[in-house]
DNA sequence: GGGGGATTGTTAAAGATTTAACATCCTTGT
DNA sequence: ACAAGGATGTTAAATCTTTAACAATCCCCC
């Protein structure tokens, strides 16, 4: 895979979005679609769709458009998910359990394989067919499969401690759905969701119109 | 408010960033704080601390910096959060469950008031104090408080109609958990918020540094 | 086998966002 | 009262992203 530039992260989060209506679109049976079709299905322009696969490579075929599965498989190796993951979950709280549980993250090849947390009596309980272990035993659990990826659903007051253990058990990629910024050494990948801040985009927006 | 300019949809999420500095600040009884701590505590430049609060007017004193209490209270009129809003969820599934017990909305004003779904086996069982009605029961509720704001929480195939749904019964701004693009008509703001796509984001820049 | 229509890949232009630079203004100390 | 230091607000530059335009290519039909 050749990147030789950097690549927005916006048209990785297109990617995803690509990917998905090509995978419908070869469930129907269809054998070509064009640039125009995915744009429409994912709500971009059709010369946003090319540029953005124009980073990896040349997909196409001029006057005719892109083959479902073969544009599905391409784009499903650039986002590294020709492979399975597996991904630990801190946090046994609602949230952390609501995702343990998500049925999303099967679909698109990610497995929780263990779920953390430091609350005595969460532990040895099970969520789903996971139990709930003791932070303590993250490190040995993440170095056993290996494990790259976290979630992290934590209160916003223990996220940066629970990041650089887990940083230090050797996770590579997180999560961060705590309500706080927290920061990860060179090498290590992080994302923030913070669900209150997207209830607060949309009151943000509905008081502009007024 | 007065927003002559439209304001970049980053510049939304970083408010939230500061507001929770900037409350964190006040409690602990500082005074004044910059741009510099503002940005160094949500990770950002203080450039963009300034440039993203100059869209909205002068909060501070030169050679000074900002009051903490008097910001966060600018910042969260400018986000619409100087009042509490109700909003409901579709979906009683894991997420919608999850969401609805989520302690992360009420610290910032928003009530969680009605949860529905079209499974009749949920319809009458309870999340936390909130009992699940029917869908069709959504119109009524909405326009009785009235609520602005809904999440949905169903499965990609219907999530297309429960918006259409939503908007018919006077819901104005929409956070889509359902990994699918919908559409709304102009002013309904409408948000996406892929889960899983959050974690390919991780996969893809792993993939990257190889 | 050649022309018309269609669609990609790519380059250039436009637009938006971020960063940097600096003039302005406030506080403090002498 | 005034100078020094420091932080904002604002303008300009740089960077990044999106949109538009078009040449290159392919398929279909006659």
């Amino acid at each position: 895979m050749f990147k030789k530039f950097k690549i927005p992260e916006a048209t990785v989060g297109r990617l995803t979005a690509y990917s998905r209506f090509l995978k419908e679109a070869e469930e129907k049976g269809i054998s070509t679609v064009s640039s125009q079709q995915i744009a429409k299905a994912t709500g971009v322009t059709p010369a946003q769709v090319r540029k953005d696969l124009a980073y990896f490579g040349e997909f196409g075929t001029r006057g005719v458009g892109y083959n479902p599965r073969e544009l599905y498989n391409y784009i499903m190796k650039i986002l590294g998910l020709d492979r399975r993951w597996p991904v630990i979950i801190i946090g046994a709280g609602r949230l952390g359990a609501a995702l343990a549980m998500y049925k999303g993250f099967a679909e698109r090849g990610f497995d929780i394989v263990g779920i953390f947390d430091i609350d005595p009596e969460k532990i040895g309980s099970k969520i789903g067919e996971i139990e709930i272990r003791p932070l303590e035993e993250l490190k040995e659990k993440v170095q056993e499969l290996p494990v790259k990826l976290g979630i992290v659903a934590v209160p916003a007051a223990s996220a940066q401690q629970v990041v650089d253990y887990m940083v230090e058990s050797g996770i590579r990629g997180i999560i961060n759905f705590a309500p706080v910024n927290v920061s990860v050494p060179e090498g290590v990948v992080l994302r923030r969701v913070d669900l209150a801040s997207q209830l607060e985009y949309l009151t943000f927006r509905l008081g502009e119109s007024r």
